[in-house]
DNA sequence: TATTGTTATACTCTATAACTATA
DNA sequence: TATAGTTATAGAGTATAACAATA
């Protein structure tokens, strides 16, 4: 992320506001998961399996907004580094749970993320703060249903 | 984007809903500009070349984040659709300005992008609106300075 | 017949490295 | 020596299509 040398018409959009300051924030989160091993999208499925045990991929994915073609590769990655574990349901889904490995691991994952979380409504004025979140979830429609 | 059948720690996290958010109205942007052959960031470099006109390559990628290495296929993209023209300053830089054609697509760009802009703040709760761009200005340290 | 899960593949975005040429 | 611009390339995110196996 560079600091951008003038102000320009750009800046006063919401649209290309939210993608920028996206960018430039998970582009930290990338950096401080990175000794981790972790991608992002890793991360988040990590925190979700870890709340709620044995769900399979499909539930995953349609919580967290990935497609099963996706899926595949990021299971297949937290398996390979030994922290999830997948016990057969029926002969066509899997219960995804958390190896004791993933239990260490979540630990971590928690402690960056909620640092993230910290830092980025610190980042954002008093007066705007509390206004953030719901302002986030009705854009992704959390709030109207 | 797909609706989450149920909420989840991750709905309440910034960061997370920052991503999800970004991604969800940016897929929406792709699809609307689609029409016009355009991707976001050429779409972005489109409306700032319009309102400062004769900036150099390396300008215009300090403005929108974009590195050089990035901006030489995206202003070859707007060049070999006509909708650029760029004129040698000195043997090192070149001002890069709108053709004809360029200034009649920045006009259907710009109503692609203030619908979108429209559509943002109209998905936002009023109480919770004007507060949104102060936010995601203070997040890329815009007000800061 | 619909769903679960997988593989293969392609496109976009972004980043680094190496390079040429000019200031 | 630093800057402008380009090329090549690689990693990550996401999408579609095609497929096997099971509910």
């Amino acid at each position: 992320m560079s600091q951008p040398n003038e102000e320009h018409l750009l800046y006063r959009l919401p649209g290309y506001l939210l993608r920028r300051s996206a960018q430039a924030w998970m582009g930290r989160l990338t950096e401080r998961l990175s000794p981790l091993d972790l991608r992002i999208s890793d991360a988040s499925a990590l925190l979700l399996i870890g709340e709620r045990t044995d769900m399979t991929s499909s539930e995953i994915g349609k919580n967290l907004d990935i497609k099963s073609a996706n899926m595949a590769p990021l299971l297949g990655r937290l398996e390979s580094q030994g922290l999830i574990a997948r016990a057969p349901i029926d002969g066509k889904s899997q219960a995804v749970r958390l190896t004791e490995s993933g239990h260490k691991y979540l630990k971590k994952v928690r402690t960056i993320t909620s640092q993230l979380e910290q830092d980025i409504l610190a980042a954002i004025p008093e007066t705007h703060r509390d206004h953030f979140v719901p302002a986030l979830r009705a854009l992704l429609e959390l709030d109207s249903a």
